[in-house]
Formats: C-alpha cells, structure tokens, sequence
DNA sequence: CACTATTGTGAGCAATTACTCAGGTCGTGC
DNA sequence: GCACGACCTGAGTAATTGCTCACAATAGTG
C-alpha cells in the first residue's frame, strides 16, 4: 500500500473535452464505490472499472488514492455552501427558529444527497491532513456565521455564543446523519421539528432554567 | 485480504493461566495498535508485536482481525454499562437535570478512557454485521430505559418519549466524543454544563415555545 | 496527408496483508 | 523422570493492493 504523501492536486490538466469527460467519469465512479465499498476497500482498480476507464487514465488525472476522495470532498463542500448561500439570499431567515430550520434544511439535503459516501468522507477525514484541514476551514466559516447570528439577536441567552454556536452546528450536522440513516430512520420531517425545537429552546431559555418565548 | 467470516469466537479456550496472560496481552497490544493507526492500518503482525506475543499465538485465540475487534467492543460495552448501573443504583437520581447529567458524565468517562479506539469502534461497528448487532442491542436498552424515564416524568413535555430518547442519547454520544476531541476542544466541565442545560430545556420546555421550570 | 501533443490502455511489479503450519517449548499429572 | 497435551514460534504463502510504464489510439495543426 504505497501512497506515500505526493500532493492531492492533479498531475495533469485536461486539455481537451474527452479529458475532461474521463476526469468527471472517474469522479463519479469513485463516489459509487466508495459509498459502496468503504474506503478500504473501495479499490482504484474497482473505481477504473465501474468508471469504464483503465487504470493508467486514472493514475493520469490523480496522483493517488487520497487525491481521489479529496476532491470528491472539495466538491462536496463547495456544493453544500453554495446552495446554503444563495437560499439565504432568496429567502433571508426572520427570527431565530428560521435560521435554526435553514441549517437543518441544509444538513437534510447534503444527506439526501449520498448517506454512504458522507459517512466515508467524515470517517476518513482525520487520517488525511489535507482533508482535515479544508474541512476545518469549512466548520470554522459556519461556526463564525452562527456566532454572530448568536450576538446580533437580543433574545438569546446563553453563556458563550462561540460553543453555543459549536454545540448547535454539530449537532446538526450529526444528529440528521445518524438518525436518518440508522437501522430504525426517523423521518426527515420529525427530526427536523424536533431538532429545531431542541436548539431554540436551547438558545433562548435564560440560564437559571425560566425561559422566555421567542421575540 | 482474506478474513472470509468465520464467526468471531475464539478458535480455543485458555486452560492455563499463561494462555490466560497471552489472551490479555494481545487485546491491549490491539487496542493500542488500532487507536494508534486505526482499523485497515493496524495490522495483526504489529498487533502481535506490541503484545510480544507471535503472530501463531495471536490466531490461535482469534480466528481473524474482526474477532478482535468485536471482543474489545463487547468488553467496552460491558465496562460502560456496568459502570452506569453502579453509579445508578449508589446515587439514584433525583430531578430530570440529575438524569441527563448522569448520562453525560457516562460519555465522558467513556470517552477519558481511550478517545481513539472508542472511534475506530464506532467508525468500524457498521462494516461489521456481528458488532453492528451487539452495539444496536446496547443502544435499544439504553433508548428503553431513558424512554421509561420520560414518561414517568409528569414535568416532561414532548410528543414522542422514544424520539426523545433516541434524540438525548444520540446527541450525549457522540457530541461528547466530537467536541472534546476536536482540534480546539471543549473543556470537558463546560461541554458537560451546557449539554445538561441543552437537553433539560429540551425535555422540560412546552411544546407551544414557552416553558416551565423544572418541579 | 504527415507530425506532434494529448489521451488512453492494461499486463504486471513491488509491497503489503491476513493467515497457516511444521515444529519447538512449557506445564502438569503420574 | 516421563509422557502428553497445552501453548508458543515465526518463516513462509497466497492473495490483494496501489501504482508504473511501454505502447497504442485519438485529436489538433499545417
């Protein structure tokens, strides 16, 4: 098992269309078999094949393994908070329970998308710095968002908006994971009401255990 | 990569206290080797190794690397639920806030206890039919018994007291393992204050957005 | 057409892996 | 002491893996 830390950008940039085209079929084929296989055993060898694409072409576009998943999760990434941007600009959240809803909408949909290959990519990031990293950068920016959501609004009350911000995105992020996904799935709209029922009254009971209706 | 199951019990018992001795040997030397380099890159020869035992004596007592996987999960399992009966049945719980902080606090002991190979257990536990049961079934007890608890609170305020288990325990679980091992972590006391306040209010808080104190 | 750059191929290599087995060492009862 | 079973050893095996490279096919240009 070779791979030893070459870089994650491409050895080669496609020049013509047919490239291009074999770049995105390796992509896709990747995404099916590591949703599929894991990513252990979600062979390059296996990836050429369900791409319908030899395994030199492969090794021409990615210099290995790791590159492959991340780009995958680049793009992952970019896509999530592309559409999160631009529906908070269609339609921007009024109060507090809005915002909550918009998030959980968010994670909702980036499940939708591909439970299997998400949970791979979450459990392989801590083995790659470079995923690490970029998907730290990703939490970072979202965690920031929240916690000057958390300071602007007057009605909430709690201690230290930062992990309150923290608490609220993570919870978000894995709770719709794990319970859509679980042998015994809770319905999406259920969790959703339920999640953000959690988190606003989380956020706007005052600390000695009264709390107070949203604004 | 051969491993074909073959069940995951034992191939032999121990009738000798050093047979005894090596068995024990090999499932620290695993869990060192599996929280240091995970699942696919904790091989048996270096498990073998650390345990300073031969990589025959290693498969004489495993049948293969799940086998020792699963073992170490069972004894967790086994560890954390006893713990948390103990500490139940000296100090029962007075007030809801009482019960989540028990909860809690079985998280982070739990997680004190070895961060990284409590992930490879959870990462690994879906790949693994045998594990994926014996952790469902610990779960479905542990949802049960805090359902119970929820109905036979009258200060408890929520439509559905399984969703809410599943929801309370899920959260304790995994928000405990992410926030403290995180690249910024959360200090253990505060992460503990503010999942209490989070849940309570949760459980506690009238479903038309106002609330009540707890009794 | 010819010539070059780009793209595609897949047999096969080097490394690694889970796991076996033939044979040795140790403990135990007589 | 002796015999027998329990226990341990570790070089070796078959299979798998990530990845290379010599070559073939295709596209672009004049």
């Amino acid at each position: 098992m070779p791979s030893d830390r070459r870089g994650l950008q491409p050895r080669k940039q496609p020049r013509q269309v047919r490239a291009r085209l074999t770049r995105q079929r390796i992509l896709s084929g990747a995404a099916h078999v590591f949703a599929e296989y894991g990513y252990a055993a979600g062979t390059t060898n296996r990836i050429a094949e369900r791409a319908g694409v030899s395994i030199g072409s492969l090794y021409q576009y990615y210099p290995n393994k790791d590159a492959i998943l991340a780009e995958l999760a680049a793009r992952h990434l970019e896509a999530g908070t592309a559409a999160a941007t631009r529906r908070q600009e269609e339609e921007p959240p009024a109060d507090l329970e809005s915002v909550i809803r918009l998030c959980v909408r968010t994670a909702t949909e980036n499940h939708h998308d591909d439970p299997q290959l998400l949970r791979v990519l979450m459990e392989q990031a801590p083995r790659s710095p470079e995923l690490t990293a970029r998907m730290a950068d990703d939490e970072r920016a979202r965690v920031a968002h929240i916690e000057q959501l958390l300071r602007d609004r007057p009605e909430i009350r709690v201690p230290d908006p930062h992990l309150a911000a923290r608490l609220v995105l993570t919870s978000i992020g894995f709770l719709v994971h794990k319970l859509a996904s679980a042998p015994d799935p809770v319905p999406l709209p259920r969790l959703e009401e339920e999640l953000v029922a959690m988190l606003t009254r989380y956020l706007t009971a005052a600390p000695d255990g009264t709390a107070e209706p949203p604004a």
